[in-house]
DNA sequence: CCACTAACGGTCCCGCAGTTCCGTTAAGCT
DNA sequence: AGCTTAACGGAACTGCGGGACCGTTAGTGG
């Protein structure tokens, strides 16, 4: 799988590399929020980061791997989730945290665009798919505590429950409904919760 | 509203016009399906159609209003929806005809594609807020039908349960998740199902 | 502290997506 | 049927995104 021979960074990745990293990727996320993934222009981002266009395309090349590059980093700050001791609590709050980052003029644009290019290569596809996989997996374990307070069927899946939660908010943001408010966030939360109830997310 | 002056095909939309817009969105659909939005040529697409490449930018310009056309001649031709007699049964009906599209190879490649160009454009996201609003209306009733023999509330609000069953679909879809399989679609129609009748989705 | 070289950055260059020009075809009207 | 002109289509042009070259800066190991 890594057949690669190294590119630039992976040898003197300390000092200067991860600083210019660290603010190319800051550049790419706030490029990338005011002019979407099709106009996105390499050159921009290097001004913008006070960097050499050569650097940028030098180690990143495509628009769509340096947006795989922006998942991993994004992925690495992980935000701790918050108990509350109930399964309604806990999707709620997961489904407000999730409400309040797409409804943030730059975060939402910055997802919607993050996913165009998704769409577009493969291996942004990859770096996305394991975005959320970490995601998921850091809120599953309010499911399984669920299950243990006897709240969910034993067989519930967790990640498909998590994945319940986002997906109508997620829905919302790129077919242009209505703007994500917090009735959004709790509903999404409330019809989840009560379709786990039902046993509509036990493994088959 | 409509200040700007007659564009291309306006004036004479009959005869050769019509069938010049046919082909070239067809060949759109088939060009976004094979390479994605990002690699759209509008030369490929004029060449696929047999067409000159000066018509497809006079008509259209952009790939973005292209695929802003291209919504509108899909949410034209409507499929019409089955009707079984109980609410889990047109959910279910719903949710397969959306699987088999989404998972159908050159079908869910375009909707991604369509979904991408939704997030570079303003136009192009009218566009596809419409087509849904479309497709949404058409299965509403069966909601209404479900609300009329007592099996979900009064005040449930039908356009909300025909986009939750859609939603997890479209989410896995786009983030990447495993393929969609019927398991898949029964899943999003019973967890629906669940939801509604517990009575998530009234309006409040 | 010094040598070595990975990585950066300025400059010039090229291919092609997108545009312009103008002659040709056929839709719409009487 | 004939006239007008909307709309098409080939061909030549151009601006810019993306790449190549090479000198400069600064991590890394001894």
């Amino acid at each position: 799988m890594d057949a690669e021979q190294a590119g630039p960074g992976t040898i003197r990745p300390g000092g200067r590399t991860a600083r210019v990293r660290a603010v190319v990727l800051q550049a790419a996320g706030h490029a990338l929020a005011e002019n979407g993934l099709a106009h996105l222009d390499l050159a921009d981002v290097a001004h913008r980061a006070n960097v050499g266009k050569t650097t940028v395309y030098r180690r990143w090349g495509t628009a769509a791997s340096l947006v795989a590059d922006l998942l991993v980093d994004m992925a690495e700050q992980s935000s701790p989730r918050t108990e509350t001791g109930t399964l309604i609590g806990d999707l709620k709050a997961n489904a407000r945290l999730v409400q309040r980052t797409l409804s943030d003029r730059r975060q939402g644009a910055l997802f919607k665009a993050i996913i165009a290019a998704a769409t577009c290569d493969d291996r942004t596809a990859g770096a996305l798919r394991r975005f959320y996989d970490t995601r998921v997996a850091e809120w599953a374990p309010c499911v399984h505590q669920a299950i243990d307070r006897g709240e969910l069927p034993a067989l519930t899946d967790a990640h498909e429950v998590i994945r319940a939660v986002s997906a109508p908010l997620y829905y919302r943001l790129l077919t242009g409904g209505d703007p994500l408010d917090t009735t959004a966030a709790d509903r999404a939360a409330e019809a989840t919760a009560a379709a786990a109830r039902a046993g509509a997310y036990v493994r088959r």
